[in-house]
DNA sequence: AATTCAATCAACCGCGTCTAA
DNA sequence: GTTAGACGCGGTTGATTGAAT
């Protein structure tokens, strides 16, 4: 037995939505709201529509305050990052960006930022480049089965995540690759603090505000900055991980040098 | 100017999950 | 505990637009 139909394809309306059928969704809603009911919202609205598509005409067109155009800098590296985390989890990450619809960031993923990326991956010996997307580029499996904490300035308990990028990588195989490098001499305000003792990933979101931190504090972006270790940040594949004692890993491109540095303080997002 | 091709994005579809009866 | 209806999500499609030839 299959499922029953959620309205009759032969009378509901299909294709684009004009302006009259706009105007009379969003006023209906404006004044009863949808009733929690969005099958029954057309009928009552006299709309022509099958209920998933008022719903999803409202969610991602009507409803105030959403977003159109041009993503920023700042939300793309949000995208990359809680995708390089949490797979194509699109209400999630849209959740991250005020004003953003999945659909919105979902398209803009499959049209733009999937081959800015694939550009980037395919001449990955290219300067800088990777500065424009720090946190993992390509998760190799899917998404994880803990829920990220995605909140900002957060303190996070060990082991809080392990993203898909993980795959073959350990915090412990990165601290180890790490034991000849020298150090790194910056610190970092205002972050994530974790317990004593223990080692854990960040999540996306606060490793994509510590790579900013990152590119903030060294001028990495060639304002001038130093990197002070063994490697240059354009060898950086695999960036930021921290250990319990505040320690921030870094694996290089060759996969086996690596380097530390402190990352330090609590408290308060950025 | 006409045609083809590629990019974009609004909308649809189907499935998994949730919830109330 | 089961079932049916509704919701929400992610994948996909297809119409439209713009660029290239």
């Amino acid at each position: 037995m299959g499922r029953a139909p959620c309205c009759d394809k032969s009378t509901v309306k299909k294709g684009p939505w004009s302006p009259e059928e706009d105007s009379k969704l969003k006023q209906f809603i404006e004044q009863f709201g949808t009733g929690g009911n969005w099958i029954a919202l057309p009928h009552k609205a006299g709309l022509k529509r099958c209920g998933k598509s008022c719903r999803l005409r409202w969610l991602n067109y009507l409803r105030p305050n959403i977003k159109h155009g041009e993503f920023s800098d700042a939300e793309d590296r949000i995208i990359c990052s809680l995708f390089a985390s949490i797979g194509s989890r699109w209400s999630i990450i849209a959740s991250q960006l005020p004003g953003r619809t999945d659909n919105d960031i979902k398209n803009y993923w499959n049209t733009k930022l999937k081959k800015k990326l694939l550009g980037i991956s395919s001449s990955s010996q290219k300067k800088a480049s990777f500065l424009q997307y720090p946190p993992l580029l390509f998760p190799s499996a899917s998404p994880p089965a803990q829920p990220i904490n995605a909140s900002f300035g957060s303190t996070l308990p060990a082991s809080s995540f392990h993203g898909p990028f993980l795959s073959g990588m350990t915090p412990e195989s990165l601290t180890s690759s790490t034991s000849s490098s020298s150090s790194i001499s910056h610190t970092f305000p205002n972050h994530v603090k974790l317990e004593s003792g223990s080692s854990a990933l960040l999540s996306s979101s606060d490793l994509l505000r510590f790579n900013d931190s990152l590119l903030g504090e060294t001028g990495l972006e060639g304002l001038g900055g130093v990197w002070s270790s063994s490697i240059g940040y354009d060898d950086i594949r695999h960036p930021l991980f921290l250990n319990g004692d505040g320690e921030v890993l870094l694996e290089g491109e060759d996969g086996s040098t690596g380097c530390r540095g402190q990352w330090r303080s609590v408290g308060s997002s950025f």
